[in-house]
DNA sequence: TGCTTATTTGGCAAAATAGCAAAGTATCAG
DNA sequence: CTGATACTTTGCTATTTTGCCAAATAAGCA
């Protein structure tokens, strides 16, 4: 499944590549976002009552994480739907938590 | 090892915790540090020649690093070496693979 | 045509980036 | 102690990016 040897990032697109996923997600309203969507999908209003930000603001964050592949929309009626394109981008959530786990056991 | 009952962040600390991380990955330079360090510790000199920008501009990268908790320094002689601090940090670009993999395979 | 929902655009303030130079710190060799 | 080396920190400049809102624009219904 979730094979890896891991492959590490050297040359300038891969680089790049790897940076923007990190930076759409350097955000705090946008990890929100990403983390609700792990539930189910959710359209834009909703999403904007979770992150009490203006829904232009919303629909802009949504639009970097659409531009990196994180979501996708669906729109249904007037509304549009967002969900994660990828479950297993989820696993970077893990990958924190370890970190931040050890990273509290060390004191060093 | 690795369990992973994912928890997703929601709370305005761990939002910004996480985003705080993914932040200072952000950066094509910083990324490539990393990508560095994860094959064994490298002197700040070694590091401004890869990544070819000024040594106080490596500096202030690693500080950022430093300042998540990405690496550690360790100053022997007159150099300062550094290191990943948790190796299982580097699952994130496993992540990241699996998860840009899986992008490509769908068009939608 | 109106109404709702969402996107796009423009503008602004704040933050990040890269660069250099200069000053400061730490270690070591002589 | 002095000087050399290696790095950090600070200050400064210029440029870019970011985050936000508000107004204008689209898209889908009823």
């Amino acid at each position: 499944m979730s094979s890896c040897e891991i492959h590490l990032p050297k040359h300038a697109e891969e680089l790049e590549r790897a940076a923007e996923v990190f930076k759409a997600l350097g955000n705090a309203s946008r990890v929100r976002i990403v983390s609700a969507l792990a539930e189910g999908e959710h359209c834009v209003a909703d999403l904007t009552a979770l992150v009490k930000l203006d829904i232009s603001t919303v629909s802009n964050h949504l639009s970097v994480l659409r531009g990196v592949g994180i979501v996708r929309a669906e729109r249904r009626g007037t509304q549009v739907f967002y969900t994660l394109r990828q479950p297993c981008l989820l696993n970077l959530f893990c990958c924190l938590d370890d970190f931040h786990t050890h990273s509290n056991q060390k004191t060093s």
